[in-house]
DNA sequence: CCTCGATGCTTACGCTGTCTACATAGAGGA
DNA sequence: TCCTCTATGTAGACAGCGTAAGCATCGAGG
């Protein structure tokens, strides 16, 4: 059997190769280009193959969104390493936004995702990094929640403030910087000097 | 003239008409049943009419946006006439973003909508009654513009992470409370007591 | 009264997601 | 060895979408 270019009737990895050429396309079109069929024609797949593996295209999307916390879990696990793991976290949750607009703003797209478990087990496992490191350090547990909750919002808001154009229009401050800095104007009262 | 239902061959007021129809079929059928279409249809016109008033469906989707950040900013405005201002003002963005989830979404959609000078301007003065509150109880020069991306942030990532239904699925708290309690949280060493 | 520009309509095209029906191939039992 | 069964991929069709081109209608101003 070949491994590359050359296949014959059946594909054989198609599921993966979908998610990987949703990726792709996601990166170098944007959202607007992800359609199922040009999902289908970059794997070199007719247009109704997908349907072999995924129930429509909201179940490949949703294993596209899936993938992307994996990558997002990846880089918070990254910095929550660091020294400052907090403020860390949160540059590192901005960067990747960034880095991956299109793919982040699927990962939030609002629709009913939430059928696939799969989904919802790589966006918690994401989450829990971040809530981890913030429930550690909250030493108070009464405001705890309320805590996760807080930093939860606030990474979450400024990536997309960032993401939406609304920041680092008239600042040439690089997103990093801006990140820490308001990371920490927000963050150091709440947890004492860093 | 007719002003209701008779209507020859002219509308007469199809630009703000189709605003109203977009703005119905989002809050009745979500954002997947809003298409140019489905507008033109439940204004009583032709698909093509609407082409007539907007460049193409971004410029009818920049004006609805728009149309969603005048109604934000009047009830920030509301909200901040209230004692504890700042935190009424969190209350009252998640609840706008709750009460109207479908239009919410679609006013940081994300797409090129900012080339509507009309969206930019609406977006900017919904922002300004945040910002200038937020400013006011800053009473330290250095860090006023970082806090007030965070409070921004704060809200904006609540918000969503309620409409993602990230937040309540569990608790069976109010989103109101909620957002009241992570706002103090956060806000409270920041602004000194409330 | 008559024209002319603003506004609305009709038709048509390529694209989309998805349904139905058919083709192929590799694996397991006869 | 052959034969069938099932998993997987293909082909064609359909309705709905955004929108380009060209035609119809009307009201205002000369």
């Amino acid at each position: 059997m070949s491994t590359s270019v050359e296949r014959g009737y059946h594909h054989g990895e198609l599921r993966t190769a979908l998610v990987g050429a949703a990726l792709e396309l996601l990166a170098e079109a944007g959202a607007d280009a992800l359609s199922l069929r040009a999902v289908a024609r970059r794997a070199g797949v007719s247009a109704m193959a997908p349907y072999r593996h995924y129930a429509d295209k909201e179940a490949l999307l949703a294993a596209v969104a899936a993938h992307g916390f994996g990558g997002l879990r990846e880089v918070l696990a990254a910095a929550d390493r660091e020294p400052a793991a907090l403020v860390a976290q949160a540059v590192a949750y901005v960067r990747y936004a960034l880095q991956h607009a299109a793919l982040f703003r699927l990962m939030f797209g609002a629709r009913r995702l939430d059928v696939s478990p799969e989904l919802t087990v790589a966006r918690d496992a994401a989450y829990a990094v971040l809530a981890d490191r913030v429930a550690a350090e909250t030493p108070v547990q009464r405001d705890r929640e309320a805590r996760v909750l807080g930093c939860w919002s606030l990474v979450h808001g400024l990536a997309l403030l960032f993401l939406d154009g609304r920041i680092g229009e008239k600042t040439a401050t690089p997103a990093g910087e801006v990140t820490r800095r308001v990371a920490e104007a927000m963050l150091r009262p709440v947890l004492g000097p860093v």
